[in-house]
DNA sequence: TCGTAAATAAGAATGATTCTCATTCAGAAC
DNA sequence: GTTCTGAATGAGAATCATTCTTATTTACGA
């Protein structure tokens, strides 16, 4: 039952493949991801479910990186890295100072905060690797 | 001299813009503000300087509010808020925390950081006092 | 077996952003 | 003043991620 029935297959597959991967991935790539599993899968039905799912508080977005929006399965409180040259985007562990800023800027600014949001960006690793070669 | 000629009115224009507000404009409202004063200005141009500017540091982007990019022509660290229903920003003041946030992580991933942005989303006070009035 | 409402596929529509290219402009060299 | 060169621009076309539309499929209860 639940979501055992093949109404819903589609659905979950979205969800968990979401959820079983770090590379925090666009769309097109759950999209990409699911098709040879499901081939009659369609883009359209990845936006709209993972809008549900956002809206449901059951995944979270990154905001866009190079103009295309990110998703992350894991709703933990945590922050991103990522990388302007490749893309790729990291966890970091958790601030202890957040609960305290958002705190403060509640009561400062009279609004009511619902999520938080870190990013560092730079380059990754293997980015400044290359970077290195190409210049050699 | 330097950016006093002709030639360069419409950059000084948008930076100044930019540099002026408060809202952490997107590259349409710079265009409208702009518009009246000079007739014959491009929106096309507004997008490659805010983009060179960027580039250069001379202005951050904090990302994209509901799918539109948004800029700040403050470029010291600072926290932002966006409420979700009006898309309006806010600055909150820094973190003293965030130094040690960034060299921790760029030890751990062995990567190169060069900027921060921290986003706080929810509800900004207007939009919260509208949200009552409708519910009665 | 029917009826209904949710979920979907396919592709069209939207809209922010980028690109193209002909034109204008400033400043240097003549 | 004239000519030349490269940067900056306007106008609109092109791109591309995302959303919307509509007809179809599905599960399930009457």
């Amino acid at each position: 039952m639940e979501h055992s029935s093949k109404h819903f297959r589609k659905r979950d597959a979205i969800l968990t493949c979401l959820q079983e991967t770090k590379v925090h991935p666009s769309a097109d790539w759950v999209y990409q991801q699911l098709k040879p599993q499901i081939p009659d899968l369609s883009l359209g039905t990845v936006y709209r479910n993972l809008s549900l799912f956002k809206e449901q508080g059951m995944i979270q977005s990154l905001g866009t990186v190079k103009g295309v929006e990110r998703f992350d399965g894991d709703t933990h409180s945590h922050v991103h890295f990522v990388c302007t040259e490749c893309g790729c985007v990291q966890d970091i562990e958790e601030m202890p100072q957040l609960p305290s800023l958002r705190a403060s800027a509640e009561h400062d600014l009279g609004s009511q905060i619902d999520g938080c949001q870190i990013t560092l960006t730079g380059l990754c690793r293997s980015c400044i690797k290359t970077n290195k070669e190409e210049a050699v």
